[in-house]
DNA sequence: GAAAATCTTGACTGTTTGATAAAACTCTAA
DNA sequence: TTAGAGTTTTATCAAACAGTCAAGATTTTC
C-alpha cells in the first residue's frame, strides 16, 4: 500500500468512482447543515458507503470540505473572468448577470455551500478569498471604472455593483425555500428562473424609475 | 416551584436577566454554526454560565432556538409593513431599501440566523413563512402593481423587486466577512454603509444605462 | 492463476454532546 | 428571620460522534 496522500500518482477506477460518490454525498451534506452541522455517518449514508470506507478515501471530515471549498471556488469565480472590457458594457454585463444566474439555478448545492463558509466568517477559505478573489475582483473595478469614465454606463461604486450581482442571483439558490414559499407551485423551477433572469434585466439596465417611451420625449428627472 | 413552561406568570429579576443573557449568546452561536452546529456547552461558555444552569431555563437547545425565531420575524418583517400606497412610490421604495440596510448594519447576527435557517431548508420556519410572510408580501405586491399600473415605477414583477431589496441589502450582513475582504480595511463599517445606500439608491431608482444628463435631452434607449 | 495491491468491513476507542437528578445554595416576602 | 420558592452546582448518563485497527474480500498486475 503507497501513501495516497502523499505523492501525485494516478487513481483507480474505484477510486475516482468512490470519492466521486463521496464528494457528492458531502456536498448535499455540507451545504445544508455546514461543517460543524454535517456529520461523516450521514455522508456516509448518502454515500451508500460505510463509515470507516469512507474514511478510506478522506481520512478526516475536513479533507471532504477542504476537496469540496477548492474544486468550488475556481467554478465559482468563471463568470467573472470572462467579464472583460472588450465588449459593449451592458450586453457585457448582462451576459454575466445571466450566467450567475444560471449558476445559481444549476449548481445550488455549491452557491449554499460557498454561503454557509461566508456565514461562519470564513475561517477555511478567507486566505483564499485574500490571494484569489481579492485580485480579481481588483482586476474587474477597472473594467467597470473604465466603462464609466467612459459614459458607456452610469457611474456607481464598482465594488457594490459587483456586490448586487452576486447577492441578487445567488439568492435564487440560498434562499430557495423562502422564493418557492412565495411565489408558490404555479411556475416551475424553469419559469421562476426565467422571471428572475427578466426581471434584474431591467433592475439593471433601467432601474425602477418610470422611463421615457418613445424616442423624443424628455426625460424629466426631478419631479 | 412551579412548571415555569405551561403557566403564563410573571418572571423573576434572574428569570429575565439570565433568559435575556442566554439568547444573546445563543443568537451569537446559532447565528454562526445553523442549529446543528451550535452546541449548548458553546452557549453557555458566552453566557458565562453552566451547562445544567442554562438547561434551567431553557430545558432543550431546540427552546433557546425558537425563542430566537419567534422574536426574529416580527421585528424582521416590520419595514415591509410600513411600506404603504399613501406616499410617492420612488421615495416609499427608497426608504424601505434603506431601512432594510439599517438592519442589516445593527442586527446583522439576526440576519444571519435567519440566513441560516433558510439555507437548511427552513425546516422549523416554513409554516410560520407561510402563514405569516406570504401573506404580507401578497399584500404588498398589490401596492406595487397599483405603483405600477399608474405608470408611478416600471413596471417589473413585484415579487422578483422583493427578493431583489431583501438579497441586495442583506448582503451586507451576510456576507459581511467576503465585503470586508474586498473593500478592504480603508474605510470603515460606517462609510461601508454610506456607499451601499448610495449604491443602491442609484441602482433601485436608474439602473445602469447611461443616464441623459440635464433636462430637456431626448433619451435614446435602443444603440 | 498466484502474488501484490487495493478495497471493505465489523469491532472498537476516546471524546463530545444533549439532557437529567439531586443536593446545596441564595434570594425574597411575610 | 425564617420558610419556601427560586437558583446554581456537582455528578452523572446514554447517545452521537470522529476516527482507528486489523482482518477479510476483491481487484489488478505480472
Amino acid at each position: 500500500m503507497k501513501a495516497r496522500a502523499t505523492e501525485t500518482q494516478r487513481k483507480t477506477r474505484i477510486q475516482m468512482e468512490n470519492e466521486e460518490r463521496i464528494l457528492d454525498a458531502a456536498l448535499e451534506v455540507f451545504s445544508v447543515h455546514g461543517f460543524r452541522g454535517a456529520t461523516i455517518d450521514q455522508i456516509a449514508e448518502k454515500a451508500g458507503m460505510s463509515k470507516p470506507n469512507l474514511l478510506y478515501y478522506f481520512r478526516r471530515k475536513q479533507d471532504m470540505y477542504e476537496a469540496l471549498i477548492a474544486r468550488l471556488l475556481d467554478t465559482w469565480l468563471e463568470p467573472l473572468r470572462e467579464l472583460d472590457g472588450v465588449g459593449d458594457p451592458l450586453p457585457e454585463l448582462q451576459s454575466y448577470i445571466r450566467r450567475k444566474l444560471e449558476m445559481a439555478r444549476d449548481f445550488p448545492r455549491e452557491s449554499r455551500l460557498f454561503a454557509n463558509e461566508i456565514l461562519q466568517g470564513a475561517p477555511r477559505i478567507k486566505r483564499l478569498l485574500e490571494s484569489e478573489l481579492k485580485p480579481l475582483v481588483d482586476e474587474k473595478v477597472e473594467v467597470l471604472r473604465g466603462w464609466m469614465k467612459a459614459g458607456q454606463i452610469n457611474s456607481v461604486d464598482p465594488r457594490h455593483l459587483i456586490f448586487s450581482i452576486w447577492s441578487t442571483t445567488q439568492h435564487y439558490a440560498d434562499f430557495d425555500t423562502q422564493v418557492q414559499v412565495i411565489l408558490g407551485p404555479d411556475r416551475g423551477a424553469v419559469g421562476r428562473f426565467e422571471d428572475a433572469a427578466r426581471y434584474l434585466e431591467t433592475l439593471f439596465l433601467d432601474g425602477l424609475r418610470p422611463q421615457a417611451k418613445g424616442g423624443g420625449t424628455p426625460r424629466v428627472r426631478d419631479v
